[in-house]
DNA sequence: ACTTGATTCTAACGTTACGTTAGGTTTTAT
DNA sequence: ATAAAACCTAACGTAACGTTAGAATCAAGT
């Protein structure tokens, strides 16, 4: 025979839950006093450990509620139901989540200063169920294994330790934009983005040309991110260079 | 000049949000007719642009009021704020998914009828965070290497068709408990359940026989899911004879 | 039995982002 | 001028409580 207060220290739960649960018919007490005073029972204890158990993997009181008093659904169903219900929230999480990173690694690569810079760069849609648009741009250019290719590549959004690669190497270029393309600075830049290449090309460095060449040609670019012209220039001279210097036959 | 219904209509939205954004002073009318009516400008639906891409990503209201009028936060702080937000929102739903499929699962692998059944059969806590106790009871029998191995082994409750096939197999086995450990029908069971070890012992069936044994030795077993005591003599008599029929060295 | 402190009671307001209903006023088009 | 459409404010609802207020009840001690 517990109070209502006992009851709420013995299951690490509040007078007020316990009230509230009284009022949606979710838990009653077993007892009233003269007074009005709730008294529980044993098997209340448990009830009320069931319904912890069930509101914590995120089943609403309603649905407890009828889960354990009229038991329409079985507990096969309603496991599986939530289990729907969460998957959709995670997706939706996760939509959002690659939204926010597609705005703050975009931010970086452009070093926008301000809210207004980022609502204006942002296209209509920062959505990146546009790679199923770009994939039938792709196809017109590129053979089926290299469009394959193209849906590993790294992009703006991604969570993923690459996109953070290429940021601070482009922020690097952007501040070394006006030094000599043959000095060893330079050099290394061009170096540090050929290595770039090379992982996301897996050496290919044909096709990377390709790419980059095409991307350049065709009227709305091919979907990849579109580096500032001076970036792209430097990015050019540095390479052309990187590979006279040290011959490596491309 | 647009009037609250043409706003609505043109920016896909609805009369009683734009005036609930007025009342919380997110986005006010430039103009009220002397009647009250409210009439917004072009500035306006362009805000409405920006605060729906931004409650899209997941910010409350509140928070968009102070990121677009008094800018407080860095559109970097706020989105990195923001992804944190997400992030523990996801590690949420994943635990309570992770408890919904073990649930789910040791509901098929025992036939459980009922929700009586389900709550009776749940330990204490239905989370995977034992796996840390039961690493230091396997580092009293296994190697380092055998310990990383089972990190691996499939775990009710996880997101994988690997529990699935052990489901399967074990309702097969349990619909046949009675059959001659010989013929083919056990046979074909028990070849079922060898190639299950193969795959999750990595070939090892000399580890797969210790953890076997070791389960049953071990006073509180070693966290491996338990299988009913009929259940764990079919598997060895099918087995034993398995391998004395097709003399696989083992 | 009486007193006092602890516990409990109900009522009500708050939280977020609207949807919905009601009754009255304003704007717009003919 | 008239009528229809659009708009206004007020208020209640949604889920799951936390918080405050004022009054009543319970339990323990004298």
């Amino acid at each position: 025979m517990y109070s209502i207060g006992n009851l709420a220290k013995l299951s690490n739960s509040t007078v007020r839950t316990l009230r509230y649960y009284d009022e949606i018919g979710l838990l009653t007490p077993s007892q009233l006093s003269e007074g009005g005073h709730r008294y529980y029972e044993e098997q209340d204890v448990i009830k009320l450990q069931y319904i912890k158990i069930l509101k914590e993997i995120g089943f609403s009181l309603i649905t407890i509620r009828e889960m354990l008093e009229h038991q329409h659904l079985s507990h096969k169903d309603a496991l599986t139901m939530q289990l729907k219900v969460l998957e959709i929230e995670k997706e939706r999480i996760e939509e959002q989540s690659r939204s926010i990173r597609y705005l703050l690694q975009l931010s970086e690569f452009e070093e926008l200063a301000n809210w207004k810079d980022v609502f204006d760069r942002i296209p209509m849609n920062p959505s990146s169920t546009n790679t199923e648009v770009y994939e039938r741009i792709w196809k017109n250019y590129f053979s089926k294994e290299e469009v394959q290719l193209f849906k590993d590549l790294p992009k703006i959004g991604d969570n993923d330790e690459t996109i953070q690669v290429y940021i601070s190497l482009i922020n690097d270029i952007r501040q070394n934009l006006n030094i000599d393309i043959t000095s060893s600075k330079a050099q290394d830049l061009a170096s540090r983005y050929i290595e770039l290449l090379e992982k996301d090309f897996k050496g290919d460095f044909q096709l990377a040309e390709k790419v980059w060449n095409k991307q350049k040609e065709v009227k709305d670019g091919l979907g990849f991110y579109q580096f500032d012209p001076a970036i792209v220039d430097f990015i050019e001279k540095a390479i052309v260079h990187y590979f006279t210097v040290n011959a490596k036959g491309q």
